[in-house]
DNA sequence: GAAAGATGGGTGACAGGTCAACTACCGCGT
DNA sequence: ACGCGGTAGTTGACCTGTCACCCATCTTTC
């Protein structure tokens, strides 16, 4: 027997579809603005970021994978576009022989210190003053929701 | 003056981040699933799907893309690939010596007849079912205003 | 009726992501 | 000492999206 409808009900269908436009147009907008106005992605972005939190902005590969939760193919691959743009280095790691540490370069240190301003503005002028202080924690706690049930589905 | 801070509060951070999280993780695992399930990606099923709503399963090419609000070297690039897979054709328009119809194939009608029940229970599953009614009400409030938003802001 | 510009649509180069397979090294048991 | 499973990280093929630019045709205007 299967007790859940086929189809959604309107209102379910509405929602889910509103989400994914927002989502989409959101993140759009706002990769384009970065990549614009600095010249680094998302992506970049959320690398320096993590580098520039460690200590002397240094970060084993895996650490740095599992920071950001990405598959390491594309973390390797991240980095190869990073390092041939001198915005990190790879060093190799004396205790490790497979070992590799990431390290924020002074070009990285200087592009993500530029672009930081422009984002966080960026993200409070089409997120966050769209919505009120409760409708945002309605967004935390929805997110959070959603997150944990993507956990506990295997699949 | 500015009169704007730098920097987001905690609690904006954290909403923020857990948003963005969340939209990667659920976006990530969906169109995996489908790409496992039916061998149609969700930019497929999107197409798909609107030229079944279309009468005669027929759409000037433009139509589709203002339909699904793509940019339309990306539509162009998805309608060839799926032109090679046999699930849509493109044909010329006899009023408009520029035009092209896109028209969906009995194959493009049977892979999304087969992939939509499968679809619509995974979106049911991992985003749904997470969320009472009245988060669901409030997702939807909240990318509405985003989305609005998104349109008042020139860029 | 012919240029000028707008519109419809395509293309190629490139950045990004996924998957699967591969190399190299670590640690452990025997 | 050796073998073996697990971990660290890379690579290559392939798919998707964007940007910039192209061509052809339609429409307007003079």
């Amino acid at each position: 027997m299967n007790n859940t409808p086929q189809w959604l009900s309107p209102e379910e269908y509405a929602a889910w579809r509103e989400f994914i436009r927002m989502q989409e147009k959101l993140v759009g907008r706002l990769s384009r603005l970065m990549q614009a106005e600095s010249s680094l992605s998302a992506a970049d972005f959320v690398v320096l970021v993590e580098l520039t939190e460690a200590p002397e902005g240094r970060l084993r590969f895996m650490d740095l994978v599992k920071a950001v939760e990405w598959e390491k193919s594309r973390m390797s691959h991240q980095i190869t576009r990073m390092t041939k743009r001198g915005l990190v280095v790879r060093e190799e790691c004396a205790d490790d022989g497979r070992g590799a540490f990431i390290v924020i370069t002074p070009a990285g240190r200087e592009a993500i210190a530029a672009a930081a301003p422009r984002h966080v503005e960026a993200v409070r002028r089409l997120f966050i003053e769209a919505l009120t202080p409760e409708e945002l924690d309605s967004v935390a706690h929805v997110s959070r929701r959603v997150l944990e049930r993507l956990e506990e589905m295997p699949c």
